[in-house]
RNA sequence: CGCGGGGUGGUGGAGUAGGACCACGCGGGUCUCAUAAGCCCGAGACGCAGGUGCAAAUCCUGCCCCCGCAA
């Protein structure tokens, strides 16, 4: 059986929910409160928050942020002790903060100071890092900065993706929690200050970051390719014309092409016209969807052009082969 | 009413009114020392419902479904 704490849990996408089911296995809380519906998605439709649906699924209380005020009298009537959030979305007023005794708690999917932001798993990936890891700390009026309760390293194969990565710190975070919040609320645990001096800083990212050049290297595709799925997404452009483009490169003649899946191909199992393919240039082999990168050749597993399904580098192929080999 | 693309054999595509085509896959045959190879033969499709036309995958109307952008 759970035990309920005096905590509200503050969260709104999908680290939030790894981090609860975590949560969950030992503890529940009093309330979730999480983001209301806006409009979004194809034709504007008001989509509830992941979270909002899997409280309801799993029968715990919640309610959706309408605003601050409303928030203030639920409080007064649940008189929690203190807050948790993982990846709320939102910036909490301080005169929200001041309302609960012990504070409120974040879970921070970095070795903090390192990767404050909004971004730290993504840009984690993006550095190629060889280790990151969860921090648990006490907010206060700077972004990511409250003094640390706790925080547990892990090594980073060079493998992971976004997704992967996600659920793991989430987990992490859960864990760590689950292991000081009950002496956290006796007031039993010692604070380390943040040193500023080390803190490096995430930004937000844009669909613009998510492109990948033509003459880029494998390493960087392989990286982007892993932080920046499902979202911004990375991908190219490829000539969408069928009949001689040479005329006008206009914008409209290209389309996207997003990449979920490379693999990179040994160089010694490719015949010699292939190894030919200039930088940049499609080629076909054993079946499969290849480009030559700069200083490598990969097979394109998993892509979806502008208004179609995901489909595999050897279904794109078939449809689309005189598109890409027009030369 | 945010903008836009699309539903064609098992899969991915071409096809803007009159023989439904291409690639891959599948079945059979054949060639080769051999092949994720070649050659031959074959099965199998126009999202649903109406409308206009001598004739509709193609034009019109309604519905269902899928997807990209933007946020």
């Amino acid at each position: 059986m759970s035990k309920i704490l005096p905590v509200i849990f503050f969260g709104s996408d999908n680290f939030s929910i790894h981090f609860l089911k975590e949560f969950l296995k030992k503890y529940k809380p009093l309330l979730v409160l999480t983001l209301s519906p806006k409009p979004q998605g194809r034709g504007l439709k008001m989509i509830s928050n992941p979270v909002f649906l899997f409280c309801i699924r799993e029968k715990i209380n919640v309610i959706e942020l309408k605003n601050w005020q409303d928030f203030k009298k639920k409080i007064s009537l649940l008189k929690p002790q203190a807050g948790i959030i993982a990846s709320f979305g939102k910036i909490i007023p301080q005169e929200i903060i001041n309302l609960f005794p012990k504070g409120i708690i974040n879970v921070h999917p970095s070795l903090l100071p390192k990767y404050r932001g909004p971004n730290p798993i993504r840009e984690t990936i993006l550095n190629n890092e060889n280790e990151t890891g969860t921090t648990i700390f006490i907010i206060d009026d700077k972004v990511d900065h409250g003094p640390i309760i706790c925080k547990e390293k892990i090594n980073l194969s060079g493998k992971e993706t976004y997704l992967e990565l996600e659920e793991k710190l989430a987990k992490l975070g859960g864990q760590l929690i689950n292991s000081i919040i009950e002496k956290f609320l006796k007031n039993q645990l010692d604070l380390e200050t943040q040193n500023d001096l080390l803190a490096t800083y995430t930004k937000k990212l844009s669909k613009q970051d998510g492109k990948l050049n033509l003459d880029d290297d494998y390493l960087t595709w392989d990286k982007k390719i892993r932080a920046l799925n499902p979202w911004p997404g990375t991908y190219i452009y490829i000539c969408s014309k069928k009949t001689s483009p040479e005329n006008s490169n206009h914008q409209s003649n290209y389309k996207m092409l997003k990449i979920f899946k490379v693999e990179k191909i040994k160089q010694g199992d490719l015949p010699k016209e292939i190894l030919k393919t200039d930088i940049g240039e499609f080629f076909e082999f054993k079946n499969e969807l290849g480009l030559r990168l700069k200083d490598s050749f990969v097979f394109l597993k998993e892509v979806q052009l502008e208004g179609k399904k995901k489909m595999s580098g050897k279904e794109f192929l078939n449809g689309f082969r005189k598109l890409i080999f027009k030369r």
